[in-house]
DNA sequence: CGCTCGATATTCT
DNA sequence: GAATATCGAGCGA
């Protein structure tokens, strides 16, 4: 399967963000028998777009830091950040060229591949818990920030996107967890589908 | 079901 | 000190 190229992350972060959905988030793990690869994958059925200066509730809206380096650096790459003190959040960094940083948040994915090697890392068994939302999903693939800053356009990456199929019915609305910029609708999700987050 | 609240580390004021 | 791109246990209906 092939993977989104670069320059699908090379245009404004809402675009990418919108477009995200149907593709496939792909991690592959050795497994502690015989280092075999096995792959863990879903579809991506909800996002949320961060952006620059303009966007007060991204983590880049301050300027550059030791954590939010990965938005600025190029595009196409994870960005992988520790937040409640408990959970960790997937980004893919994507902005347009006249911009100097940008992300997404992939919020939620419908699992496709792997579903018992979520389930263990989860410690839960309900499908509709594994991976519906940011930090449940970053548990269910076992992402942690040694991942952040890998390239998501290479195939080969333990963490990567792959084309997928096309979705007809997204939705928008307001961004989730934040308390300013709460004017953006700046979130897509695939209407009617029990993966999501929440509403 | 739905709501409230504690956990818990990093960043910002 | 306060806030945070969250989750799930515990409660009441």
């Amino acid at each position: 399967m092939s993977c989104p190229a670069r320059s699908f992350y090379n245009r404004s972060t809402s675009a990418v963000a919108r477009e995200l959905i149907g593709n496939k988030l792909v991690r592959t793990i050795s497994t502690w028998k015989r280092s075999k690869t096995r792959r863990l994958s879903g579809l991506i059925v909800e996002t949320e777009a961060y952006g620059y200066l303009d966007d007060e509730a991204s983590h880049a809206s301050m300027g550059q830091t030791s954590r939010n380096s990965v938005m600025f650096g190029p595009v196409g790459r994870a960005y992988v950040h520790f937040t409640y003190g408990k959970h960790f959040c997937v980004n893919v960094s994507a902005r347009s060229s006249k911009r100097k940083a940008g992300a997404v948040l992939i919020r939620a994915i419908k699992p496709v591949e792997g579903l018992d090697i979520m389930r263990q890392f989860r410690k839960r068994d309900e499908i509709f818990s594994l991976t519906s939302g940011p930090g449940k999903l970053a548990q269910a693939l076992d992402i942690s920030d040694k991942l952040n800053g890998i390239d998501v356009t290479n195939p080969a990456s333990q963490l990567h996107v792959e084309s997928g199929i096309n979705i007809q019915t997204i939705a928008s609305s307001r961004r989730i967890g934040i308390t300013r910029a709460i004017g953006k609708n700046w979130r897509f999700f695939v209407s009617n589908n029990p993966f999501v987050s929440r509403f």
